[in-house]
DNA sequence: CGTATTGTTATATA
DNA sequence: TTATATAACAATAC
Protein backbone atom coordinates (compact mmCIF):
# COMPACT_ATOMS: atom_id res chain seq x y z
CA UNK A 1 0.00 0.00 0.00
CA UNK A 2 1.95 2.64 1.32
CA UNK A 3 3.02 4.97 -1.33
CA UNK A 4 2.65 9.17 -0.45
CA UNK A 5 -0.77 9.15 -0.20
CA UNK A 6 -1.30 6.20 1.91
CA UNK A 7 1.41 7.61 4.43
CA UNK A 8 -0.40 10.98 4.64
CA UNK A 9 -3.32 8.69 6.19
CA UNK A 10 -1.24 7.38 8.74
CA UNK A 11 0.03 10.72 9.84
CA UNK A 12 -3.31 11.45 10.37
CA UNK A 13 -4.52 8.52 11.82
CA UNK A 14 -1.46 9.15 14.48
CA UNK A 15 -2.54 13.06 14.65
CA UNK A 16 -6.28 12.49 15.35
CA UNK A 17 -5.76 9.25 17.70
CA UNK A 18 -2.64 9.30 19.16
CA UNK A 19 -0.60 13.06 19.44
CA UNK A 20 -0.90 14.83 22.57
CA UNK A 21 -1.84 12.09 24.87
CA UNK A 22 0.67 10.41 26.91
CA UNK A 23 1.36 6.54 26.10
CA UNK A 24 0.48 3.88 28.42
CA UNK A 25 1.76 0.90 27.42
CA UNK A 26 4.42 -0.21 24.47
CA UNK A 27 3.89 -3.07 23.42
CA UNK A 28 7.09 -4.64 20.98
CA UNK A 29 5.99 -8.21 20.06
CA UNK A 30 7.91 -8.67 17.05
CA UNK A 31 11.56 -6.54 17.10
CA UNK A 32 12.59 -7.37 14.01
CA UNK A 33 10.41 -4.48 12.74
CA UNK A 34 12.11 -2.12 14.86
CA UNK A 35 15.88 -1.22 13.40
CA UNK A 36 18.94 -0.24 15.18
CA UNK A 37 16.92 0.18 18.57
CA UNK A 38 16.89 -1.89 21.36
CA UNK A 39 13.61 -3.27 22.61
CA UNK A 40 14.36 -1.82 26.25
CA UNK A 41 15.37 1.89 25.01
CA UNK A 42 12.38 2.17 22.36
CA UNK A 43 9.42 1.51 25.60
CA UNK A 44 11.31 3.14 28.35
CA UNK A 45 11.74 6.37 26.11
CA UNK A 46 8.24 6.56 24.87
CA UNK A 47 6.23 5.30 27.72
CA UNK A 48 4.79 7.91 29.61
CA UNK A 49 5.30 10.35 26.59
CA UNK A 50 2.98 11.61 24.11
CA UNK A 51 3.67 12.03 20.43
CA UNK A 52 4.06 15.34 19.05
CA UNK A 53 2.68 16.74 15.52
CA UNK A 54 3.82 14.33 13.52
CA UNK A 55 5.14 14.69 9.07
CA UNK A 56 6.00 13.22 6.54
CA UNK A 57 8.59 13.41 3.55
CA UNK A 58 8.48 11.33 0.70
CA UNK A 59 7.60 7.65 2.40
CA UNK A 60 9.17 8.16 5.40
CA UNK A 61 6.51 9.21 8.35
CA UNK A 62 8.15 11.11 11.34
CA UNK A 63 6.86 11.48 14.87
CA UNK A 64 8.90 13.43 17.56
CA UNK A 65 8.46 13.29 20.88
CA UNK A 66 6.67 15.82 23.26
CA UNK A 67 8.40 16.34 26.30
CA UNK A 68 11.33 17.47 25.04
CA UNK A 69 11.23 20.39 22.75
CA UNK A 70 14.84 20.60 22.29
CA UNK A 71 17.16 20.03 18.76
CA UNK A 72 17.92 16.61 19.73
CA UNK A 73 14.67 15.65 20.73
CA UNK A 74 14.07 11.62 19.91
CA UNK A 75 11.54 11.03 17.60
CA UNK A 76 10.04 7.99 15.90
CA UNK A 77 10.62 7.08 12.04
CA UNK A 78 8.23 4.92 10.23
CA UNK A 79 8.52 3.48 6.95
CA UNK A 80 5.84 0.83 5.15
CA UNK A 81 7.93 -0.95 3.20
CA UNK A 82 5.08 -2.30 0.58
CA UNK A 83 2.85 -3.78 3.54
CA UNK A 84 3.10 -1.52 6.10
CA UNK A 85 0.01 0.65 7.97
CA UNK A 86 -0.54 2.36 11.22
CA UNK A 87 -3.95 1.74 12.38
CA UNK A 88 -6.23 3.02 15.48
CA UNK A 89 -7.60 -0.22 17.40
CA UNK A 90 -10.77 1.06 20.24
CA UNK A 91 -10.55 -1.12 23.04
CA UNK A 92 -11.79 -4.02 22.83
CA UNK A 93 -11.22 -4.54 19.23
CA UNK A 94 -9.23 -8.07 18.75
CA UNK A 95 -5.08 -7.87 18.42
CA UNK A 96 -4.60 -8.05 14.25
CA UNK A 97 -2.13 -10.93 13.79
CA UNK A 98 0.20 -8.98 11.96
CA UNK A 99 0.61 -6.03 14.41
CA UNK A 100 4.42 -5.72 15.30
CA UNK A 101 4.34 -2.95 17.50
CA UNK A 102 1.24 -1.60 19.91
CA UNK A 103 1.18 1.67 21.34
CA UNK A 104 -1.02 1.75 23.91
CA UNK A 105 -3.21 4.62 24.84
CA UNK A 106 -6.18 5.62 27.75
CA UNK A 107 -8.62 4.90 24.93
CA UNK A 108 -7.57 2.31 22.57
CA UNK A 109 -3.91 1.67 20.59
CA UNK A 110 -2.25 2.75 17.85
CA UNK A 111 -0.69 -0.27 15.60
CA UNK A 112 1.97 -0.46 13.47
CA UNK A 113 0.72 -3.31 11.42
CA UNK A 114 3.16 -5.15 8.69
CA UNK A 115 2.38 -8.60 7.26
CA UNK A 116 6.06 -8.55 5.07
CA UNK A 117 7.84 -6.63 7.67
CA UNK A 118 10.27 -5.08 4.57
CA UNK A 119 10.60 -2.31 6.85
CA UNK A 120 9.97 -0.83 9.99
CA UNK A 121 10.38 1.73 12.88
CA UNK A 122 13.29 3.40 14.84
CA UNK A 123 14.05 5.41 17.68
CA UNK A 124 16.31 8.51 16.71
CA UNK A 125 16.44 12.48 17.29
CA UNK A 126 16.19 15.11 15.15
CA UNK A 127 19.38 15.24 13.94
CA UNK A 128 19.50 11.88 12.42
CA UNK A 129 16.19 12.13 10.97
CA UNK A 130 17.68 14.89 8.70
CA UNK A 131 20.28 13.28 8.17
CA UNK A 132 18.58 10.38 6.71
CA UNK A 133 16.23 12.06 4.74
CA UNK A 134 19.31 14.46 3.37
CA UNK A 135 19.66 11.89 0.54
CA UNK A 136 15.96 12.42 -0.87
CA UNK A 137 14.76 14.54 -3.46
CA UNK A 138 12.16 17.18 -2.94
CA UNK A 139 8.43 15.97 -1.21
CA UNK A 140 6.15 15.09 -4.62
CA UNK A 141 3.51 16.95 -2.82
CA UNK A 142 5.76 20.14 -2.48
CA UNK A 143 7.92 20.27 -5.36
CA UNK A 144 7.40 23.41 -7.65
CA UNK A 145 7.46 23.34 -11.31
CA UNK A 146 10.61 25.04 -12.17
CA UNK A 147 12.27 22.74 -9.39
CA UNK A 148 11.35 19.40 -10.92
CA UNK A 149 11.48 21.03 -14.79
CA UNK A 150 15.35 21.99 -13.53
CA UNK A 151 15.59 18.29 -12.01
CA UNK A 152 14.53 15.87 -14.62
CA UNK A 153 14.46 17.86 -17.54
CA UNK A 154 17.23 16.54 -20.17
CA UNK A 155 18.33 13.28 -17.88
CA UNK A 156 19.04 10.33 -20.13
CA UNK A 157 16.93 7.90 -17.63
CA UNK A 158 13.53 6.38 -18.02
CA UNK A 159 10.54 8.60 -17.07
CA UNK A 160 9.00 5.75 -14.64
CA UNK A 161 12.77 5.11 -13.25
CA UNK A 162 13.02 8.58 -12.28
CA UNK A 163 9.42 9.31 -11.11
CA UNK A 164 9.81 6.45 -8.87
CA UNK A 165 13.52 7.00 -7.98
CA UNK A 166 13.44 8.32 -4.07
CA UNK A 167 16.58 10.48 -4.42
CA UNK A 168 15.07 12.39 -7.69
CA UNK A 169 11.55 13.01 -6.16
CA UNK A 170 10.60 11.82 -3.09
CA UNK A 171 7.01 9.92 -2.35
CA UNK A 172 5.75 8.62 -5.65
CA UNK A 173 5.41 4.64 -5.84
CA UNK A 174 4.79 1.84 -8.68
CA UNK A 175 0.83 2.68 -8.62
CA UNK A 176 0.85 6.55 -8.73
CA UNK A 177 3.97 6.46 -11.57
CA UNK A 178 2.01 4.51 -14.14
CA UNK A 179 -1.43 7.01 -13.20
CA UNK A 180 1.08 9.44 -14.03
CA UNK A 181 2.63 8.88 -17.08
CA UNK A 182 -1.03 7.49 -18.41
CA UNK A 183 -2.68 11.21 -17.19
CA UNK A 184 0.65 12.58 -18.60
CA UNK A 185 0.13 10.67 -22.03
CA UNK A 186 3.80 9.50 -21.91
CA UNK A 187 5.17 6.19 -22.20
CA UNK A 188 6.82 5.19 -18.54
CA UNK A 189 10.33 3.90 -20.87
CA UNK A 190 10.42 7.29 -22.90
CA UNK A 191 13.36 8.88 -21.61
CA UNK A 192 13.11 12.25 -20.14
CA UNK A 193 15.81 13.64 -22.31
CA UNK A 194 13.64 12.54 -25.32
CA UNK A 195 11.09 15.03 -23.65
CA UNK A 196 9.52 18.36 -25.18
CA UNK A 197 9.82 20.87 -22.26
CA UNK A 198 5.66 21.50 -21.97
CA UNK A 199 5.53 17.35 -21.88
CA UNK A 200 7.69 17.65 -18.60
CA UNK A 201 5.63 20.47 -17.51
CA UNK A 202 2.68 18.36 -18.02
CA UNK A 203 4.29 15.71 -15.87
CA UNK A 204 4.40 18.11 -12.73
CA UNK A 205 0.53 18.98 -13.85
CA UNK A 206 -0.34 15.56 -13.39
CA UNK A 207 1.76 14.51 -10.43
CA UNK A 208 0.24 17.20 -8.35
CA UNK A 209 -3.89 16.13 -9.21
CA UNK A 210 -2.70 12.57 -8.36
CA UNK A 211 -0.51 13.12 -5.36
CA UNK A 212 -3.45 15.46 -3.85
CA UNK A 213 -6.59 13.07 -4.76
CA UNK A 214 -4.09 10.11 -3.62
CA UNK A 215 -3.08 12.24 -0.07
CA UNK A 216 -7.26 13.09 0.34
CA UNK A 217 -7.93 9.38 -0.30
CA UNK A 218 -4.93 8.23 2.10
CA UNK A 219 -4.63 5.38 -0.55
CA UNK A 220 -3.66 5.47 -4.56
CA UNK A 221 -8.06 5.96 -5.79
CA UNK A 222 -9.06 2.84 -7.38
CA UNK A 223 -11.64 4.32 -9.28
CA UNK A 224 -12.68 3.10 -12.76
CA UNK A 225 -11.61 6.72 -14.11
CA UNK A 226 -8.48 6.08 -12.85
CA UNK A 227 -5.83 4.22 -14.83
CA UNK A 228 -4.74 2.23 -11.37
CA UNK A 229 -8.65 0.96 -11.20
CA UNK A 230 -7.53 -1.46 -14.14
CA UNK A 231 -4.36 -2.90 -13.23
CA UNK A 232 -5.62 -6.49 -12.67
CA UNK A 233 -7.90 -6.41 -15.48
CA UNK A 234 -6.47 -8.48 -18.13
CA UNK A 235 -5.83 -6.64 -20.89
CA UNK A 236 -8.53 -4.16 -19.25
CA UNK A 237 -9.55 -1.38 -21.78
CA UNK A 238 -8.11 2.25 -21.50
CA UNK A 239 -10.95 4.24 -19.26
CA UNK A 240 -10.01 7.10 -21.70
CA UNK A 241 -9.89 6.05 -25.29
CA UNK A 242 -10.96 2.31 -25.02
CA UNK A 243 -7.81 0.84 -25.97
CA UNK A 244 -6.83 -2.59 -24.58
CA UNK A 245 -4.37 -2.10 -21.80
CA UNK A 246 -0.67 -3.17 -22.15
CA UNK A 247 1.05 -5.14 -19.42
CA UNK A 248 4.65 -5.16 -18.65
CA UNK A 249 7.97 -4.51 -16.64
CA UNK A 250 9.54 -1.01 -16.39
CA UNK A 251 11.89 -1.05 -14.01
CA UNK A 252 11.89 -4.35 -12.68
CA UNK A 253 8.19 -3.44 -11.67
CA UNK A 254 4.60 -4.96 -13.30
CA UNK A 255 3.84 -1.45 -15.02
CA UNK A 256 0.29 -0.98 -17.09
CA UNK A 257 0.15 1.52 -19.51
CA UNK A 258 -2.09 2.46 -23.33
CA UNK A 259 -0.74 2.13 -26.30
CA UNK A 260 -2.66 4.49 -28.02
CA UNK A 261 -2.58 7.38 -25.53
CA UNK A 262 1.20 6.55 -24.34
CA UNK A 263 2.83 5.37 -27.89
CA UNK A 264 6.22 5.05 -27.69
C1' DC B 1 5.64 -26.70 -7.50
C1' DG B 2 4.88 -22.15 -10.22
C1' DT B 3 3.28 -17.04 -10.49
C1' DA B 4 2.44 -12.44 -8.32
C1' DT B 5 2.68 -8.26 -4.76
C1' DT B 6 1.91 -0.44 -3.76
C1' DG B 7 9.62 -0.77 -1.39
C1' DT B 8 14.46 -0.67 -0.94
C1' DT B 9 19.16 -2.18 -1.62
C1' DA B 10 23.30 -4.84 -3.05
C1' DT B 11 25.38 -6.66 -6.94
C1' DA B 12 26.18 -7.61 -11.69
C1' DT B 13 26.32 -6.10 -16.48
C1' DA B 14 26.61 -3.25 -20.45
C1' DT C 1 30.35 6.92 -14.62
C1' DT C 2 25.61 5.91 -15.91
C1' DA C 3 21.64 3.29 -16.61
C1' DT C 4 19.51 -0.94 -16.23
C1' DA C 5 18.51 -5.67 -14.74
C1' DT C 6 18.17 -9.09 -11.19
C1' DA C 7 17.70 -11.07 -6.91
C1' DA C 8 16.96 -10.78 -2.12
C1' DC C 9 14.42 -9.52 1.86
C1' DA C 10 9.32 -11.86 4.26
C1' DA C 11 4.79 -13.24 4.05
C1' DT C 12 1.19 -14.14 1.90
C1' DA C 13 -2.40 -15.16 -2.27
C1' DC C 14 -3.63 -17.52 -6.56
Amino acid sequence: MPELGDVDGFKRVLAEHAAGYPIRHVMVSDASVLHETAVATFEETLHGDAFGPPWRHGKWLIAPMERNGSAAAPAVLFHFGMTGELQWAEDGQPRHRHDRIIFGFDDGALCYRDMRKLKGLRLTDTDEVLSLLADLGPDAARITKSDFTERLSGLAKQVKSTLTDQESIAGLGNLMADEICWRARIHPRQRLNTLSDSAVRRLHTKMGSVVRSASRAGCVPGRPSWLTGHRDDDPGQCPRCGADLEHGRVNGRGTVWCPQCQPG
